[in-house]
DNA sequence: TGCCCGCGGGG
DNA sequence: GTGTACGCGGGCA
């Protein structure tokens, strides 16, 4: 028997004789370890007939070895039902189980609830935190302990030695005609150690550079240092979608494995569309999932390019080369340029290892929050991590967990339109002084004070009590809390416990615990109206949005009542505008003003003064309206939202122009120059002063050219390069420019190689690539876009003559 | 109009 | 491994 105390964080299972769930963790001595504990799956059946018969018919099944089976009384949707626990000898026979009883028609509960995930629930562990262990010590793996649980029960302290995380970053020679190109360094960055490892001498040579023998010696030197380093967390920058499948490729290429697993094992990649790369016995943690599911809408940022998130979260950069022309400094094996390649290699794992750092404590909490494994938790999404938080917390209220809806119900709530928030937009334009406030968690605060839920709906002890500022026969129970609303409740008054705590002491944890709860209470609204939602409600969503349709007209008046300036409100925000910043005393006074007239928890925020900004019009969009803006900040950060991200498919001049006209408005305060410059650019689009590269268009090959049923501008040039002779694999990224001519887009595409300037179709680019983007601003500064579109015949004379 | 398809993040 | 992304916009059919 050993006793010893451990922190998980990732988490198995291993079936042998018996079912087991493995944990992965790190002991308090600092060895990696694995604790095997005994788990036995089950699912509900519920009684609708007589007991003893639904008993014979599942004592009666030879396909599948039942446990046990067991009568309990629980709630499902607000009522009492009475329901069959049945346990099976192994998770893999449930699907069978599945089978045979939905033939049956007899209706299951809770039996799509993964067997690890199940496991952590019902045995409330946490990962992270610390647990005590006695056991028995058993055939170890070949890269760690492995002991078999007797007794497991939680400690009190929390993982925080960080110095076993590995942040690693891949560089591939570069080229947009292939995805599957050689690997030609790989750096690693962990505390208190930096590697890079490449296949060609470089100069300086430094310490922490290694020369490795081809690219075969890279793989293989990349799994010894795994190895070697046995991390508790391996973490990257998109790893799961770039650095892990590339890996993969080329290790297939040379026919090895990447058996990186504490068993040996290779890498495991989630199956379908979804990306998502398992590593047995180590925690894989993409930074960019996490920025992703996390943090996106606390980001100032649109973009979750690496040196994007850094700049914000670190105030770092990645170093500036172009990547581009690593393929010609490899090829002329030019040492020093190359050196400056490893810089910037081991530069991004840097970056990504401090980003990692930064956003664990929020792993860490919304682990314990929402009861899943970290790798899960960092790969959710916000309306997901909301299912696993009620799922979890079923079983402590008596409730059952509902079967997610069948594809029809998802397709029929489809059918339903929600009556969106209250957008209020009265001048568009260009203003100054704008001063933006936030109804903080104005959606979870009425949907716990109104009790709002699908099980509260229209009891029959409320009835007539209408609350809801909608018509209709809509009510909600104002007698008993629902599960769904108490629970939302709960994440309220834990945030407020935390942020009382820490009053006292604030440290990352509990600000990431506070956050981490705010956040999930704010997702609530989004799961309720989010068709394939467990715990759906339309008539709850509903209701939430009417109420808050109510409570922002209350501060909207009141703001105009004072003689302020209502700009823009949508949702839970308010921009309103002052003469100068001197008023901004007043305004906040009037602000407390509200706040202390307002219900309960419910609370209006000062976000920010912003010198200047931009507001578009949205109304076009059926589904509501859409936050449309550009500011600028104290700092001169300009803050753009809800514009048209710049994707890959967008050509370099209309990324340009866009770019160019909000720093002219916003930073120069000079419309009229702006103005001029998209006038001065589209004459010069018309006068062929452009070069063809601005013109290019990139789009991606994704599958066999074969088996495209809608033939676009880059299947057909595709098709064209491969009847030249030239290969295209899915995963080309194809470049194309369109050109003049007659019939499709597609058929007036090229490549750009074959084009020159003067055949491009000013008209496509100027209507489909600029004006979409810019339009709109300049209609809102009172510009006439049709002057735009006049100039360029003028100057398209002028150009013949 | 509906539907197919690519985008994002990586190099 | 009891499963398998997501919401949007452009262009074709």
């Amino acid at each position: 028997m050993v006793k010893f105390s451990f922190f998980p964080f990732d988490v198995d299972l291993d079936i042998e004789d018996k079912p087991y769930v493995l944990l992965f963790g790190r002991t308090r001595e600092g060895n990696k370890i694995c604790v095997k504990h005994e788990f036995y799956p089950y699912i509900w059946v519920v009684l609708n007939g007589e007991e003893g018969e639904v008993r014979n018919t599942l004592e009666n099944i030879d396909e599948v070895d039942i446990n046990n089976i067991e009568k309990h009384t629980k709630i499902l949707a607000g009522k009492e039902i009475d329901v069959l626990k049945v346990t099976l000898q192994t998770p893999n026979q449930m699907p069978t189980l599945r089978n045979i009883l939905e033939k049956k028609g007899i209706i299951l509960l809770e039996g799509d609830i993964l067997y690890t995930r199940r496991y952590l629930i019902d045995n409330d562990i946490s990962m992270f935190r610390e647990y005590i262990v006695e056991g028995e010590e058993t055939t170890p793996f070949p890269h760690c302990r492995c002991v078999i649980v007797d007794s497991i029960k939680k400690g009190d302290e929390i993982y925080s030695d960080f110095s076993n995380i590995l942040a690693f970053d891949i560089e591939s020679y570069p080229d947009m005609k292939s995805q599957d190109t050689p690997i030609l360094m790989i750096s690693f960055a962990s505390e208190n150690y930096k590697k890079v490892i490449t296949w060609r001498d470089v100069e300086p040579r430094e310490d922490y550079i290694e020369i490795v023998d081809g690219e075969l010696g890279l793989l293989e030197r990349f799994k010894e240092i795994i190895h070697e380093r046995n991390p508790d967390i391996i973490t990257g920058y998109f790893t799961d979608g770039y650095d892990f499948p590339q890996l993969q490729k080329r290790a297939q290429k040379y026919k090895i494995k990447l058996d990186i697993g504490v068993d040996n094992s290779r890498l495991s990649f989630g199956r379908g569309r979804r990306d998502e790369v398992n590593i047995k016995g180590t925690l894989h943690l993409d930074v960019f999932n996490l920025t992703k599911n996390m943090l996106r809408q606390s980001l100032k940022t649109d973009s979750l390019k690496l040196d994007d998130v850094a700049k914000e979260l670190l105030g770092e950069k990645k170093h500036e080369v172009n990547i581009m022309e690593l393929g010609s400094a490899w090829d002329d094996r030019d040492r020093k340029k190359l050196h400056k390649y490893c810089e910037y290699n081991l530069q991004d794992s840097l970056l990504t290892l401090n980003l990692c750092l930064k956003l664990l404590p929020s792993v860490i909490e919304m682990v314990d929050i929402v009861g899943l494994s970290p790798f899960d938790v960092s790969r959710l999404s916000l309306s997901q991590m909301v299912e696993w938080f009620l799922i979890k917390n079923a079983p402590k209220h008596n409730n059952l967990v509902p079967n997610k809806p069948t594809h029809d119900e998802v397709k029929e709530r489809y059918d339903k339109i929600l009556a969106g928030a209250f957008v209020f937009e009265p001048h568009p334009g260009l203003y100054h002084h704008i001063v933006l406030f936030d109804f903080k968690s104005i959606y979870p605060t009425i949907i716990a004070s109104h009790n709002l839920s699908g099980a509260s709906l229209r009891c029959k002890c409320c009835r007539d009590k209408h609350e809801v500022p909608l018509e209709g026969d809509l009510w909600f129970c104002q007698k008993k809390k629902a599960f769904l609303p108490e629970m939302i409740e709960d994440l309220i008054e834990r945030r407020t416990r935390v942020k009382e705590i820490m009053k006292e002491k604030k440290t990352p944890l509990l600000d990431a615990r506070q956050q981490g709860l705010k956040l999930l209470a704010n997702s609530f609204y989004g799961y309720l109206a989010f068709n394939p939602s467990r715990w759906y409600s339309f008539e709850a969503a509903n209701s939430t949005t009417a109420f808050g349709r109510y409570y922002i007209r209350l501060v909207i008046n009141k703001m105009t009542e004072e003689g302020f300036k209502v700009i823009y409100s949508d949702t839970d925000s308010i921009f309103t505008t002052v003469e100068d910043e001197k008023e901004m005393g007043r305004v906040k006074k009037i602000v407390d003003e509200i706040n202390s007239n307002l219900p309960g928890i419910m609370e209006l925020e000062f976000e920010g003064h912003y010198p200047s900004g931009i507001f578009i019009s949205t109304k076009e969009g059926k589904g509501g309206a859409k936050k449309r803006y550009a500011m600028i900040d104290d700092e001169d950060h300009i803050v753009i939202k809800g514009f048209e991200s710049v994707r890959r498919n967008t050509s370099k001049i209309a990324r340009e122009v866009q770019k160019k006209v909000i720093s002219i408005i916003l930073k120069e305060n000079n419309p009229d120059k702006a103005f001029d410059y998209v006038k001065k650019i589209i004459t010069d689009i018309h006068k062929n002063k452009l070069e063809v590269d601005d013109f290019i268009i990139k789009t991606r090959i994704t599958k066999e050219l074969g088996s495209y049923e809608s033939i676009g501008p880059h299947v057909e040039i595709a098709r064209r390069m491969e009847k030249s002779g030239i290969k295209v694999e899915a995963g080309s990224l194809i470049e194309y420019v369109i050109c003049l001519g007659k019939g499709k887009v597609r058929d007036r595409a090229k490549i750009p190689h074959d084009a020159d300037v003067s055949e491009i179709d000013s008209e496509y680019y100027i209507n489909n690539q600029i004006l979409p983007s810019l339009g709109k601003i300049f209609e809102v500064l009172g510009y006439n876009v049709d002057d735009l579109v006049n100039e360029q015949k003028q100057s398209k004379l002028e150009g013949f003559f």
